[in-house]
DNA sequence: TTCGTTGCAAAGCTTTTGCACGAAT
DNA sequence: ATTCGTGCAAAAGCTTTGCAACGAA
């Protein structure tokens, strides 16, 4: 199923209305190509021409955080605010390498991943849902630079 | 080395002084039990008859991330306020398992995960720092109890 | 004595909420 | 016609900061 029929599905299984607002940002979403906060997707929104507002926003990222379409990832060690959200049916994984020098952030696949978290599970009898998995590394340019991290 | 050390040891090396404020509060955080927040922290100093001042908990809190010390880690796929923190010595690995259930935390510990991180940064030549892995899954309790989540 | 540190209160930010108007069904 | 959703502005919460008093070196 496509996802944004996944989304409208949701919203009609919990009696709320498929509006014009909720649809742009979720279209929104789709057109992020990492992860993003708050204000990158009102940024990108009002660069479309629309004009929702922040508190739609936060109420619609919310309502897609429980039909567990999008999730939530914290990307530094030390963040602690900023929020960024992430898509769940963009990436086969969860899973993120985050470099210590310049942030950057990449996608990564790892099978290895998922079959350790359901062997994790199994043995201690617990139902596996999901995973997340952050490295924290520093990347090859941010080496060739000379960068180091506390 | 001992853990009490190294901090000191860090303060020293920053110039900076060893207040009775900063031995109380790192000793909290030692005998912690599980992930904390600084209203815990707090209200464990508080029943320890000190008089600390949310202030310099929270500076404290920052002091010690500098330090690599402590890290911050995120339990829920929501949270996105109350930031949980975890002295980096006191587990082997970064690793949680998070009932979605009931919330409970227990920590992992599995050399696979390691060995996953450690293949994924060579490949790509970053240079490994850190990891923290978090698997959502339901416990054995909440299963027995019917609960499911969303 | 000399700085760094603390506590308090105020300021700063992000996120949430109350309410009246507007839109979807 | 109803009921839910939106925008605005205010409120709420967590975290940071300025400043005078205090304490470690």
């Amino acid at each position: 199923m496509e996802i944004q029929q996944q989304f409208e599905q949701f919203l009609s299984q919990r009696g709320m209305k498929h509006t014009n607002e909720r649809r742009e940002i979720f279209r929104a979403i789709l057109d992020m190509d990492a992860p993003f906060d708050v204000d990158k997707l009102l940024f990108y929104l009002k660069q479309q021409g629309e004009k929702t507002s922040k508190a739609t926003i936060y109420r619609t990222l919310q309502l897609l955080l429980e039909s567990g379409l999008l999730r939530t990832i914290s990307l530094s060690p030390a963040a602690a605010r900023d929020t960024l959200y992430s898509l769940c049916g963009k990436y086969r994984a969860y899973d993120h390498l985050v470099c210590t020098g310049c942030g950057k952030v990449r996608d990564i696949e790892k099978q290895q991943i998922c079959l350790s978290c359901q062997t994790i599970t199994k043995e201690l009898g617990y139902k596996l849902e999901s995973h997340s998995l952050r490295i924290f590394a520093l990347c090859p340019e941010c080496q060739a630079k000379g960068i180091k991290t506390c």
